[in-house]
Formats: C-alpha cells, structure tokens, sequence
DNA sequence: TGTACATCAGTGAACGCGCGTTCACTGATGTAC
DNA sequence: TGTACATCAGTGAACGCGCGTTCACTGATGTAC
C-alpha cells in the first residue's frame, strides 16, 4: 500500500491553499497549474491526481474560504460584551488591511465566475449566502427590522461594490473615499 | 495618398465597438483578438494599424462605454415633468434588460481592471466617475444632502455590487432578490 | 525480522493548441504631372 | 483626361511562447508471507 490517505489530504489542502491565494491575487486566467504547484512545492505533473481540471480547482478555491482559518474579525465570539459579529464583519470588510491583502481577502472581490462552470458558480454563491447570513442575524436580533433580508443582501451588495469599485479604480484617493462611504453606509443600516 | 482619415476613423470604431462587446460578455482572457476583429468584418493582422496591443484596446473598450449611444433610460432628458435622471438611471441599471444583457450592459460589472494596466484602471475609474455624478447632481438637487457625494459613492457602489453579486451567483432566485435589494435600498436614498 | 510485491503520489518530458504579435505582400485610394 | 506613383489599410502565413493536459516512469510506503 502506498502513502496514507492522510498525507492525500494533506497534499490536496496544500494545493488549495496555493490556489486560493494564486487565484484571489491574479484570478483565473492571471495563474498556471505550474504556479500553484509550485507554490505548493510540487510540480505539475502531479496536479492530476487531485483535480480533474483547473476549472474544479477554481471552484475548489472560492469554496476554500469558507473552510479557511480567518483573521479575529470575521469568527464567531462568544464574549457577551463584545461587538456584535455583524458590526466586526463589516469594520474588517472596509478595513485597509483587508483591501490590500490581494491573496487573503474575501473571494466575492476578485474570483467572480460569471461565464464560469456551474460548479464555480455554486461555491461563489456559498460564500454570498455566508455574508448575507452574518448581516440578516443581525438586523434580526437587536434591530428586529422587518425585511431583514432584502437589508441583508443590501449590505452584502454594498460590501462587495464598495471593494470592488475601490480596487478596480486608479486613484488611491478615491479609493478610499469609495471604501469609506460604502462601510458609512453599511453603519447606518447596522446601528 | 491612401484611404481618407475618415475611413481610418470608421474601422477604428467598428474594432472598439466589437471589442466592447465581447470583452464586456467575456472579460479580457475570453475573446482573442482574432474574435475582435472577425466580429468587425476584418482579419487580425490589421489590428495593429489602429493598436499597439490588446491591453490598450481594453482600456479603450472601457471607455467606449462612455461615448456609445445609450437607452433612453441612461441619457438626460430635457423634459421638466419626467423623472428625475438618477431615479431613470437605477431603474435601468437593476432591470431586468440590463441584467440580461451581457454586452451591452455597464463596463464596472464585469469588465474588472483590478492587476490590470494603469490605463485600464483609469479608464474604469471615468466610468465609476461619471455613475457617481449622476446620484451626486440628485442628491444636492431635490433632496439638498450633506454628504452628497459620501451617499452618491455608496449608491453606486450599490449598483455595481448588487449586480455584480446577481450576476455570479448560480441560483436564478437568489439573483433577482439580490437585484431588487439593491434596487430599493438605492431608492430608498435617492427618493 | 526480512524480503518480495502492489499501489499510487509525485516527476518531468512531451504534446497539442491557441493566441498575441510580426511581417512581406496586396490593392484601394488619392495626388502629381 | 489619363497614367505613373506613393501611401498605408488590410491580408494571411508564420513565429514563438505559454499553458492545460497526458503519460511513461520513479520511488516511497505499507502489506503479505
């Protein structure tokens, strides 16, 4: 019998991770096999024992975030007195660390799928519902706002146009403008 | 002497014309030059009479945007009883035609710049300009806001956003909720 | 304990294809005489 | 009016390169005896 299926996993995480980073900086067509390979310290030959193609480990990738350890901000606390999740999300969303850590930050910015396989599209679709999840709780709970949802997938709309105008955008300044104005707006639904 | 200036001109614009289209419906790396030019009723080789390269033709495909003949909807009107431009423009920014409508829908949705050149990023900066003036001109006209335009980013950044969400997500529904979120809570502010 | 064996993750050369770009050439056009 | 000429938009073959994928092979690992 060959290798465990342990070190399997493992190998397959460290593509994924390579992926998820590779793919989030440069997109889809911006990364070879070769590089993500590399980055994971294997060559490309092997990639094939893992993936079918580079279209499921896209999909694998956006999907990847969810599954990823993430900064403070974004977990789940259970201190009673702490800042509300929803309020935590949206600070770390517009913060300036998260605009300009391109590898790291949350794939709803620069993995878009659009003319993408289904299946690309199933996993960018999870990582929305995630987001809109942690908002419409929120306006659930303390604000007990009717049409929560509609709000919630308002502010994820907000969230992710507000960084993806700001990124794309060549003025730094205007940048942060755009940042700024975008989390202002979600504060206000929030508060 | 060859062909008048003016023909130069024509072709010029038949190129961008059709590079607008299938780059809006396909993003930079899903259409070939090739494409671009047979879609103009030309052959590849000519490109370069009229481009130094794909990159600058991508800028300037972005930009194209900005001078193309629009819908009603998108151009101001004169006439003192219609709705007021901003509300006609988010009307047709989250309908149904715009969503449908791959390549002639607004460049910020999927022709993203992001690792691209200077010029591309400047390019898509006019446009994110031009959307901003139109909620900014709304919001200190009628409604005479403080912080017109902090408001007038965030509503297009709505815009972009909601639709760029919409667009990416696999289920149809979730889509047209996303849509009409974003739709009334740009409505919201802008009446 | 030791040895032969089967499995399969990983290697790296090779294949095929598409694409951006170049280039020698063609031919439509307007000018000069 | 007619003809030779210069210009350059447009053509299509060719080049070079990168990349996704395949494949014969290697070698690490655990099992069977």
């Amino acid at each position: 019998m060959p290798y465990s299926p342990q070190h399997k996993r493992d190998t397959r995480e460290k593509i994924l991770e390579s992926a998820r980073r590779l793919f989030n900086r440069e997109g889809f067509s911006g990364v070879s096999i070769e590089e993500i390979m590399s980055e994971a310290g294997l060559t490309h030959g092997g990639f094939y024992r893992h993936f079918t193609g580079k279209d499921e480990l896209y999909a694998a990738a956006v999907r990847q975030f969810l599954c990823q350890k993430k900064p403070a901000a974004w977990q789940r606390q259970r201190k009673p007195k702490a800042m509300p999740h929803a309020l935590r999300v949206a600070d770390a969303y517009f913060s300036r660390a998260h605009f300009d850590d391109h590898d790291g930050c949350c794939p709803l910015i620069g993995m878009t799928v659009q003319r993408g396989s289904a299946t690309a599209k199933a996993a960018y679709e999870e990582v929305v519902v995630q987001l809109v999840k942690v908002f419409e709780k929120h306006l659930n709970g303390p604000k007990a706002l009717t049409k929560a949802r509609e709000q919630a997938l308002a502010l994820s709309a907000l969230c992710v146009g507000g960084m993806v105008l700001a990124r794309n955008v060549g003025d730094p300044d205007l940048a942060d403008d755009l940042r700024r104005a975008a989390h202002a707006a979600v504060l206000r639904t929030l508060l």
